[in-house]
DNA sequence: GTACTAATCTAACGGTGTAAAGTAAACGGC
DNA sequence: GCCGTTTACTTTACACCGTTAGATTAGTAC
């Protein structure tokens, strides 16, 4: 029996009234605060009925996931007019950070929960997604990368768009999630996160670009 | 009744047993199959017996925690014999991650774990040691970066050691996290880790250095 | 030998994700 | 309008988790 017009839409409704309250809950007490019990309970449920519009856990936490990927690309657009792209990926990397520690639960789902892709494997369209510079935030970034890299931006030994791209995300990864983790730690007398941000997205465009003097002159 | 010698041994032993238990299960299996029933059985205890030898389950990992650090500090000592104090920071970058790399449960648990320093503030002691370069990886990173900036290789507007340190060491943890996080990642397109590590380290000290060519030289 | 202490046990509480079975309402075909 | 099927939900239950309380046992001190 094919499910009316009706009821799809109504199962539709559910499953965003799933959805909302669950990144309600995890966006104001974190991720480990976010159990089954408490979302049903808060859209009047009981536990077991969220099965009916999810397989799991991992999938509600997933289609969270996804959506968030997509509003990181969203914050990244706004970037896209600015022409040079060795500044563009200077502000990818401050944006990115920034992104982090305003988002710091959405940060944490997305990128530090480890098996994430394995507890949901991506859909045809999410695999389509990734690779478009408008919906994906690393693809905007190896975008720009490819952008610098064919004017001849960079030092000659980069040549592979891929491997920067992954390095420049890893640097600025390494500045939000450690944050994320060690950010309230009395003992460590961090420096300002923005001074940190700085000089990780200088440090790392110094050192691949060309000529490292232009940096100083773009910024 | 003060205890006796023979008492204060065996709770010594009991400890121990119960923290090499835990070492190899989170080995092995990763630190969310460790749980206090599994401890507890393989050493032919109940879960509550550990509650006489450790306050709760954080201070259990924390102390493996702490053994941890210890073992990260003396991987690192090997490299205090290298001379020129940049060639020893891109060392120390590449064994870092390695580290990570070769111990993914140890790193996870050391600095991938958010609030751990919540849950087990360290001791007197271990403040301490965490300036301790022999005992501590940060310190010695730090040191290292100290010696460079004295002997005024970096760019004069690079002068916080500590600011310094933070970055290159959020620079390896971005490599060695994503790594771990999202590394078995097939639709990632991953460059061998070894390259991202290089292009990691060498990125950001050429991008410190005062006279980035050198870096060639020395490597 | 007795009093005390420390280590361990069993039993239990409240929490988790999830599976199985039952119920009530909505639907399509006649 | 009725009947069989499907869907959305319920209650109940299972197996796990960290942790606490109370009883029990072994060992030491006097």
């Amino acid at each position: 029996m094919a499910p009316s017009e009706r009821q799809i839409q109504e199962q539709a409704a559910v499953k965003e009234k799933i959805l909302s309250s669950a990144r309600e809950m995890f966006v104001r007490d974190g991720i480990e605060a976010v159990s089954l019990r408490k979302i049903a309970e808060s859209i009047g449920y009981t536990a077991p009925a969220l099965y009916t519009h999810f397989a799991d856990k991992g999938e509600i936490l997933a289609e969270l996931c996804r959506q968030d990927f997509g509003a990181l690309a969203g914050h990244f657009n706004k970037l896209a007019r600015i022409a040079d792209p060795v500044e563009r990926i200077y502000r990818i990397g401050l944006g990115y950070i920034r992104f982090a520690h305003e988002h710091p639960n959405h940060y944490r789902l997305m990128f530090m929960t480890p098996n994430l892709g394995k507890i949901a494997p991506p859909s045809e369209a999410d695999i389509a997604a990734m690779n478009d510079p408008d919906q994906d935030a690393y693809a905007f970034l190896r975008h720009t990368v490819r952008e610098a890299l064919d004017a001849g931006r960079f030092c000659s030994e980069y040549k592979d768009a891929e491997l920067l791209t992954q390095t420049l995300w890893a640097g600025v990864h390494g500045v939000a999630s450690l944050e994320i983790t060690h950010g309230d730690c009395p003992w460590c007398d961090w420096r300002a996160l923005d001074r940190r941000s700085k000089v990780m997205c200088g440090a790392m465009l110094r050192g691949l670009l060309k000529n490292p003097d232009e940096l100083e002159a773009t910024l």
